[in-house]
DNA sequence: TTGTGTATATTCACTGGTTAGTATACATAG
DNA sequence: CTATGTATACTAACCAGTGAATATACACAA
């Protein structure tokens, strides 16, 4: 039945989502993809050029949803600053108790292509770091702000710091302890002299 | 020729340690670890009882070492607390731009195997970070600081997150900006009220 | 000094299983 | 009847772990 055809793609990268995430790349062979998404591996190469293809492919499908989630908890919480980056802490800590949980995906393929610096795959997940780091300093820049880009810098190392230590230590609260160090950073950078910004 | 032994469980350890650390545990074959090491695979089955075996032995080798060397230029520094722990980031930056530099051993092993929360390695690596957690909770213990232990994890967060981050952008600069970071809360740590200890 | 047994250490060759990727054929839609 | 899409069946390589044999060092006896 060679009906489908789009969806197909969509099909098949949903699948590899599921088992890259939960087991690694390296630990998930196409034929387990290709299971999963109800087809064969044949089907699944022509869609896709290669497994690296498939991963790049994969990654790319987190990017715009992690970054919206981390927008709309944002936007959601009320308060100053502070609070609003506080806020994406906590409900990461409240994601992190889901025992499906398994840390950020484009970290973890960072750390298991590490010997691959150019490799699509990590490329993706530069960027999409870099992303969230633009709006964070876009978000700081439109407050009384020194260095924005530097204090967004800080807040990322938090975040990636605590899908981290949590993976390692499968301890939720670490996030929260993340948050409060967010929070004291943002607020010690509001006290000081900064210029203005629209 | 029998000769070796202890000494030959040593050099396995280190063909390990270079081997997974600069290309992953599971890109890196047992063959590949005896080969490196100057013997066949059965001998090396004969001084472990399994790659796992081989992986948890790997990253206990590091575990001193590495606490060593933190504890090292944290003591060279000529300063405060803040300064201290400063110096800490400042050095790892420096490795960090060595070619060969890979990120954290014990951080990277945790992604890959992150599917296996009970795995020998895993609890080796986080017996490791914890080991410095309480480091730097009895060296804030001993200023006045109102919750050592919450700063120290905090420090972590941001230690570890640097690892993460410069891998996955190859910009060592991250870590001073994590430096920066850790001075800021050390210094507002320690302005506030806080209890004392000896 | 010389012979002998035993624990230690090492090798060769193999098994059983897995895996990324492909050659070829077939089916369906328009 | 041709593009597109799917499946069967295969290749060639890799890989964790093992069976069986062997070599050495050393303790101890003769």
């Amino acid at each position: 039945m060679p009906r489908p055809s789009e969806p197909t793609r969509e099909r098949i990268i949903q699948a590899a989502n599921s088992l890259f995430y939960s087991e690694g790349i390296r630990r998930v062979s196409v034929d387990e993809v290709a299971a999963k998404a109800g087809l064969t591996k044949r089907t699944l190469y022509y869609h896709f050029k290669s497994k690296d293809d498939l991963v790049a492919a994969y990654l790319a499908a987190r990017d715009q949803p992690n970054l919206a989630l981390f927008r709309k908890w944002f936007a959601e919480a009320e308060g100053g600053l502070p609070v609003k980056v506080e806020a994406i802490f906590k409900n990461l800590a409240r994601s992190a108790r889901h025992p499906k949980w398994k840390g950020c995906g484009f970290l973890r393929t960072s750390a298991e292509l590490a010997n691959m610096p150019g490799h699509p795959a990590i490329r993706i997940g530069a960027a999409h770091k870099k992303k969230f780091e633009d709006w964070l300093r876009a978000a700081f820049a439109e407050q009384r702000i020194a260095d924005p880009l530097k204090l967004a810098r800080q807040i990322l190392l938090l975040l990636d710091g605590s899908f981290a230590v949590v993976l390692l230590h499968r301890d939720a609260s670490y996030m929260e302890t993340a948050g409060e160090a967010a929070r004291t950073l943002i607020e010690t950078a509001l006290a000081k002299p900064g210029r203005k910004r629209g």
